[in-house]
DNA sequence: CAACATACCTAGGCACCCGACATAAAGCAA
DNA sequence: TTGCTTTATGTCGGGTGCCTAGGTATGTTG
């Protein structure tokens, strides 16, 4: 059973965190919620996925962290784009749609 | 140093191979060459990942070989899609295309 | 005859996505 | 106060599948 409906193509992670984030600072949970809601309901962002990717983005510098507060008085981690994770973010984009591009030319093929 | 350019997603190797056989049957480096070409020379697809993508293709049933010999008088390994691999594609496509689409709508928020 | 292109293939490594699980605290209802 | 659901953070093992780096063989060309 290779892919189930909800399986990310393995390198779009980082660029939809990146997006998302260059829109708003949110928490995991609320990153993943809000991915759900942008991409109308397609993408689904696993917890076991999320976290590492948000470590790996903070380690190479592209987003940073800090505990908050919320109202409702819960803990939260909130992640934010540095200036690094808005050149990569640009970069990434840029990269997706040229490999979207080829994507589409083939399958176009006549 | 995460992705190299000519890095393909995953998952989408199969499908490449997939739409470019149903254009016309061919033998593993040529259909390299072939899918080269057709992205425009922006799509890459190595040899160590090419052949075990067609075995892969051929025990899922939806590819099957047979050996031949071009003009050249060189053995090659020719690659037709069976008819569950035409259904496939069409499978493969639309959940790209699904997912592509996806992936725009959130990169397009502004 | 050497070098190159064509053609097949394998092995090991590694990135990364997923499912399952663990933890905890807040909200709410019975 | 007990227990369920939601919000929220995280870990771990497994598996897929791409990559790099090889190896082998044969035809072509300088």
């Amino acid at each position: 059973m290779t892919h189930r409906k909800a399986d990310l193509l393995q390198g779009t992670l980082d660029l939809l965190i990146l997006k998302t984030l260059a829109l708003e600072s949110l928490h995991g949970w609320g990153l993943s919620k809000r991915i759900r809601q942008l991409s109308g309901e397609v993408l689904e962002v696993n917890q076991g996925s999320l976290y590492p990717a948000l470590y790996r983005l903070r380690d190479r510098g592209l987003i940073r962290s800090r505990w908050d507060i919320t109202e409702e008085d819960r803990r939260v981690k909130v992640y934010e784009l540095t200036r690094a994770g808005r050149e990569a973010l640009e970069v990434e984009r840029d990269r997706w749609r040229v490999f979207a591009g080829a994507m589409e030319r083939v399958l176009g093929t006549a």
